[in-house]
DNA sequence: GTGGGTCATGAACTAGAATGAATGAGCAAG
DNA sequence: CTTGCTCATTCATTCTAGTTCATGACCCAC
């Protein structure tokens, strides 16, 4: 009763799969998180209520989180939460706080990050890092040096594979 | 082997000493967002402005964004924003929402962070996914130039042409 | 020097996020 | 039917997120 996703492992999951399902993830602030009291529910598959929530909440993070302001934003008539009551929203429902943002920015840098995992090799990430600042000139000449370097292994074939 | 001998400390030394000293994994939300502000830089190397940025963000989003609130956040004199503001930031600085906050996500992020500086240079980012591959010797010798260029632009005027 | 631009900082204020207490609907005993 | 409980909903209030305005430091042009 006092910390009800306590029990529960691999609960976001759950909460990702059911909702691909059900609602293909709704687009308001309202709809994400009426869709996780639908979705995360108690060991005997009754929704939380609001109160309940919010208490948990309040004892999760000692701050205060009002069972009334909850149905505000989860009913729309409030879209605009502080970044306390965010974290605690997704502590208790086991998602990620990106889960309340539509994250298109987010997931187009999550991508780049993740091109970016590539570059594996120390040394090119130094080199990428003494790069910045550089002139925009400057940088033209050393990726045509690259250019040239690359082709040369090419053609000599001794270019080594990385990893 | 990169070393140029007598100028060994490159530009981008200076950026990861930077983050390294204070700002390695920054864990307050003053500190994230000071962090943005470094690594984030117009085209000419120069640090946004407070001003500027929160014009940016009221120009981008239509809703209000003021300069002195930013700061607030910044130096850590108001740490409870709400998800408007952090939208808007996430988009300026072109993090994922996460960043701000303590999650897994975030974490791996702000780890990743002064690398994704240094690529948001589109040329840079090209420059080094040309080099993944190159041999380590190859990669030296690009170090090496890149050392010798960026001394003799920092010893004559910035936009200095290199020929 | 003086005037005008940009900047970080601070104080005073406004707007709205967030709370608490009150209301009524619904349900299950007694 | 009534009592007692829990819940969603409403409303009035408090508190703080967020803004506006003012000040001083700094730099550059005149």
């Amino acid at each position: 009763m006092r910390e009800p996703g306590t029990g529960s492992t691999g609960r976001a999951q759950e909460v990702t799969d059911a909702m691909a399902d059900e609602k293909a993830a709704p687009s308001t602030l309202a709809g994400r998180i009426d869709a996780l009291f639908r979705v995360v529910r108690r060991p005997s598959r009754e929704q939380y209520s609001h109160e309940e929530v919010a208490r948990a909440c309040r004892e999760a993070t000692g701050d205060s989180f009002s069972a009334t302001y909850l149905w505000q934003l989860r009913t729309g008539r409030r879209d605009n939460p502080t970044k306390r009551h965010l974290e605690a929203l997704a502590q208790f429902f086991h998602v990620p706080v990106a889960y309340f943002f539509d994250d298109d920015q987010g997931a187009a840098v999550a991508k780049e990050l993740e091109l970016l995992g590539a570059l594996r090799d120390a040394q090119v990430r130094s080199m990428a890092l003494r790069a910045v600042g550089l002139s925009p000139e400057a940088v033209g000449t050393i990726s045509d040096m690259i250019d040239v370097i690359a082709r040369r292994e090419r053609e000599h074939g001794a270019a080594d594979d990385i990893a």
